[in-house]
RNA sequence: UCCACGAUAGCUCAAUGGUAGAGCAUGCGGCUGUUAACCGCAGGGUUGUAGGUUCGAGUCCUACUCGUGGAGCCA
């Protein structure tokens, strides 16, 4: 039944005769000659049915294939410079499997809201399956570079009893007789405790934002990659973000060519992706916003647009350091030469696609950790276990979040974090 | 939550307040090398909903619904 050949692997079987099993992608005729073009997954093959080379009935079911029905086709691989992919088959027999009645993605432009409506079928075009693949590839990369470096998968539980940082909305739902519960906004103040137990790990798996966000950059539903590791300091923090980026950006270009090419990506930009990136302090930031006719104040949290100017000033990846302290979250250390900035680190995507990485120091004093939950109007009583981890051999430790889908938009150069998972969660759309 | 824009054929879009159209898709016909093929013919519409102005509304006004992406929040 499987099939024992993939388009993929064509380029090795010139000459033979194979057998074919996927789904019309298009289909253009001349007369007496038909071009079939299948897609199996593992890439896109122009086949030919010659009228004088199959029977009447074969010639007749290549002219009924209507887009996207699946069959099956045998014949001989020919190198055909004419081909698109530079290989096709010669066709001998062609076997509906399954027929396609009025597929509605045709090759032609679509809006946005449509092909979101038939994101089960818009999965089968040769951009969104590119970005699939790139997304895939990304992941792989992820879980090498840790795997290579000693870390231990850790995974966090998505319910939780309480809100990870106190500011985002999450999602809410009753549990059992435990009352009210949350789906997680991060896994890492449990991160934290398998760092504190394992030296290095890193957390990956889905989380929830209830923010109506309505923008390019966000969804309710994201994958998160965190590695915490115990005795790093913030600076050990920052040289493991940028060794970790680069691995993935250069792993990308080396392994996904027809992809990003697929993308039309300009991978020029892609391969100024090398250590080391810039570091620049807040208060540098802040300089770089002035200079550029803002009027930003300090103390405020970098917007948007403030990110896109700071990061047009670089070729690649900036890293900013050592933000306010108020406008971060509760954990983060304070840096002991200046108690008004967080011992904090983001990592600003080049060519305006934000902030892909947050991270910090995290504070590891039991004292000053308590009179912050306090600052925040937290419960405390949520966090008992937490600043056990202070109470217990307490270290200095980091860590930070990479969002995978705002990275896997950078990399393929998409407009939109919808397109880089395969059915996006956003406010008004939880289909399909 | 706030701001802006939008909704016309299955899809993408046209249409000075005066007969609702094109391309793609679909069906039929033509073409032995096409590259989102091309050429000819055909079918396809309660112009988001409700009201209003007008001799006349897809077009102007009001409300609502749905959508889009920007702010805030963040990955």
């Amino acid at each position: 039944m499987r099939p024992k050949i993939y388009i993929k692997d064509l380029s090795d079987h010139i000459g033979e005769q194979v057998n074919l099993k996927g789904w019309l992608y298009n289909k253009r005729s001349s007369g007496k000659v038909k071009f079939l073009i299948l897609r199996d997954g593992t890439g896109y093959l122009q086949c030919i049915v010659f009228k004088g080379n199959v029977s009447e009935e074969v010639f007749e079911t290549a002219d009924r294939l209507s887009q996207e029905s699946s069959f099956e086709i045998t014949g001989t691989v020919k190198a055909e410079a004419r081909a698109v992919g530079g290989v096709e088959l010669d066709a001998t027999d062609v076997k509906l499997i399954s027929d396609s009645v009025d597929y509605p993605i045709t090759p032609k432009e679509h809006g946005i809201e449509f092909l979101i409506d038939k994101r089960h079928l818009w999965l089968r075009s040769k951009r969104q399956a590119a970005i699939m693949k790139v997304r895939h590839r990304v992941v792989k990369a992820i879980r090498d570079f840790f795997d290579e470096r000693g870390f231990t998968l850790f995974d966090p539980p998505v319910i939780t009893p309480n809100a990870c940082e106190g500011t985002s909305t999450l999602f809410e739902f009753d549990y059992f007789d435990l009352g009210k519960a949350y789906l997680t906004q991060s896994g890492q103040l449990y991160a934290e405790a398998g760092a504190l137990a394992l030296g290095k790990v890193y957390t990956f798996g889905p989380t929830f934002r209830a923010e109506k966000s309505k923008t390019r950059r966000h969804l309710t539903e994201f994958w998160m990659v965190e590695p915490e590791m115990a005795f790093y300091d913030l600076d050990d923090d920052m040289d493991l973000a940028e060794e970790f980026l680069e691995y993935i950006v250069q792993t990308v270009l080396r392994e996904c060519k027809d992809e990003l090419e697929i993308l039309e990506r300009d991978t020029s930009k892609l391969k100024s992706v090398k250590r080391p990136f810039p570091r620049i302090s807040y208060d540098e930031a802040v300089e770089i916003l002035k200079k550029n006719g803002t009027d930003f104040e300090w103390g405020n949290d970098l917007g948007g647009g403030d990110e896109t100017i700071i990061s047009s000033q670089f070729d690649r990846p900036v890293m900013v350091h050592r933000y306010p302290a108020e406008v971060k979250a509760f954990y983060m250390k304070r840096d002991p030469l200046n108690s008004r900035v967080a011992l904090a680190v983001d990592v600003l995507a080049p060519e305006g696609y934000g902030e892909i990485i947050g991270g910090s120091q995290r504070e590891d004093d039991l004292d000053l950790l308590i009179s912050r939950i306090k600052e925040h109007n937290l419960p405390q009583e949520f966090f008992e276990w937490y600043l056990d981890l202070r109470r217990f051999g307490s270290v200095p430790h980091s860590g930070f979040g990479l969002g995978l889908e705002r990275t896997v938009s950078w990399i393929c150069g998409i407009e939109h974090l919808r397109e880089s998972i395969p059915f996006p969660r956003m406010i008004y759309r939880n289909t399909p």
